[in-house]
DNA sequence: TTTAGCACTCCGTTATACTGAGTGCCAGCA
DNA sequence: TGCTGGCACTCAGTATAACGGAGTGCTAAA
């Protein structure tokens, strides 16, 4: 109510002291009162003024305390501002970029493993866990396709993708086909559509099966109809991986057994994870949801810091780090970032 | 030292007392005194006369106190004995058992959606952590091999195992096949050598090679090492699969953090479990290791449960639960056997 | 606008006492 | 000889009170 802290925006001091107080309990964990944040802000103010801006931040709800006679620590609130605001993420040291991309040597490893030691090295240098979601293959264009007959209608499908990833499919039909018209729709399909992504494909055939469904002979549409179904994406695929679950056991925001079970369930879940993640790769970098702000029960006392990488030309999965809400952003971010550049360099065949 | 407990073997009493106090100790999961004994045991028996028997109980190492003036709780050695020659395991209740064999339908599920189901219902029915390890494929035989030239020297091996379940692999070769001769490869292999069990396989691949050097032509020569190839079992495979081992977090034997992470890094990890679970693939029917037994300081505080289940007419894998030492071994020993019975019997198409 | 001072609140720790459960041992009894 | 009641003792767990420390909010003065 008084003066300064009647406006919609904070006042630089009140700012400057929030950014303090969040460094501060980042770094040590416990409430942090009006004399530590005295002495550490270097203004030279008393403790009682701080009290005041303390009471100020309290009423915008950037800070909270625990009970009556603690010092304050940063709600999700705080620590949004803090994240957009106050904090200015140093690039990552030099030698450690380089280590990082050791870790991710595309040479001597194919896409899959490639995946694993993402999410691995990320839980690895934070210290919490590491995740990282599986390629959109609708998005990821394919080399080759194969058709192998097996009994009783059905149908081994065999998909070459571009970046070397293998995948078979079985196909129940409704009727048998012999070796050779599927060698020939394998090979109509291979001649006419190799190289295009999934989506893609999959509209092209309809338009195609549209334009010429007289004069279409039986072959094309064979060809057509099964390629639709071979393209329908399944359900039920593992759908990210995880690695360092285990590092969360250290946090004492999660020494509650309740909680941290709820939690480990939710990764084998992966249900709400993933609708979280997904959200984070239509953004362009790095993208933070903070405690309650993820909408997930679960994640209540958890931060994400994602970004999304690319194969190709387009952006295809997600990676990042989960962590207690009180980690240290200011390192977590660019190693985030870097890792999802590395990555997508690593499956990115220099051209 | 007196008479009775001099001998090697525990008198008749002592014997029954002991079941009576690890039946108790597993129910409620607080030390049993010997008032609570004297009046569980249904013996007309004082407290004090139980306590000279629990004095001998615990100088033979079947029970211990956690601390002067607590009853007494059982100990590896102690369980060890109830499990061996105390407990009588009374077969399952039929409508469990039905209920159970709907969760493993062969008909609507393949081979890996049935292990899968199969660890499930193992923690679900126990709210312990299921266990299945992947059949050792060296022992299963295949139905059907095929070759794809790729770019660079490169062949992708597609392998249709007998179950029905679907291998690629991609050997990097010295020099390109062109799709004619892997035809001829693939052709020759399918027809001489399909349905034989992999380890067979090779050893017949030996001898045909040293039988048939000089005379052979170059193309059984190129099919011959291709083959030994494709079947060296790959390393670093996923090697077994695991369900609910959030449901461990539940128990307060497994409180302590610290070794509760440890146990959750061990799974991670694999190593120890698997060479634990691999011992159990010899033996006939259920195994079980108690708690220390295990050699494995990270299973100090819990036993495994496990039973080998069989494919085609060898034994290939096994399942079981993880749980407290201080489990129902009474329930948790049927389940497990019926599930091992029923996982076999889904497994084996019915002739 | 800032600051010093003051009363107040509340957590966490320590000390203390007490209760309840259980034990080991001994002496007497069938 | 084996069983039992009695007794002194031990020890974990809990409740209670006391106390110091850290921090707050408010007020009055600089």
């Amino acid at each position: 109510m008084n003066g300064e802290t009647g406006d919609k925006n904070l006042s630089e001091r009140a700012q400057f002291l929030l950014k303090v107080l969040v460094e501060r309990y980042i770094r040590d964990g416990e409430p942090v009162g009006s004399r530590t944040l005295s002495k550490d802000s270097g203004l030279d103010l008393s403790p009682a003024s701080i009290r005041n801006v303390m009471a100020d931040l309290e009423e915008y709800g950037f800070v909270t305390s625990p009970h009556t006679s603690a010092g304050r620590i940063p709600t999700a609130k705080g620590y949004r501002m803090f994240v957009d605001s106050l904090l200015k993420v140093k690039p990552l040291d030099e030698q450690e970029v380089l280590r990082m991309r050791a870790h991710l040597d595309p040479s001597q490893s194919n896409p899959q493993q490639l995946l694993a030691s993402a999410s691995n090295m990320l839980s690895a240098i934070t210290r919490m866990a590491g995740v990282v979601t599986l390629p959109k293959r609708e998005m990821a264009s394919w080399k080759h396709i194969e058709f192998l007959p097996l009994a009783e209608n059905r149908v081994l499908v065999i998909l070459v993708l571009a970046d070397g990833e293998v995948q078979n499919r079985v196909l129940h039909l409704d009727r048998a086909y012999d070796a050779s018209s599927l060698q020939q729709i394998s090979n109509y399909l291979n001649s006419n559509f190799a190289g295009r992504d999934l989506t893609e494909l999959r509209r092209s055939l309809l338009n195609e099966l549209n334009r010429t469904r007289e004069s279409m002979n039986e072959l094309m549409h064979m060809a057509i109809t099964m390629a639709d179904k071979v393209f329908q994406s399944r359900a039920g695929e593992p759908t990210y991986m995880m690695a360092g679950e285990t590092n969360l056991m250290d946090f004492a925001e999660l020494s509650d057994m309740e909680k941290l079970r709820r939690l480990f369930e939710a990764f084998n879940h992966k249900r709400d994870i993933l609708t979280l993640l997904d959200k984070c790769i239509i953004a362009e970098g790095v993208q933070i949801f903070i405690g309650e702000e993820s909408g997930y029960r679960v994640l209540d006392q958890v931060s994400v810091v994602s970004a999304p990488y690319s194969m190709g030309d387009g952006v295809v999965g997600v990676l990042g780090v989960i962590g207690p809400t009180r980690m240290s952003y200011e390192r977590v971010i660019p190693i985030v970032d870097v890792t999802a550049r590395l990555l997508s360099a690593a499956l990115n065949p220099r051209k």
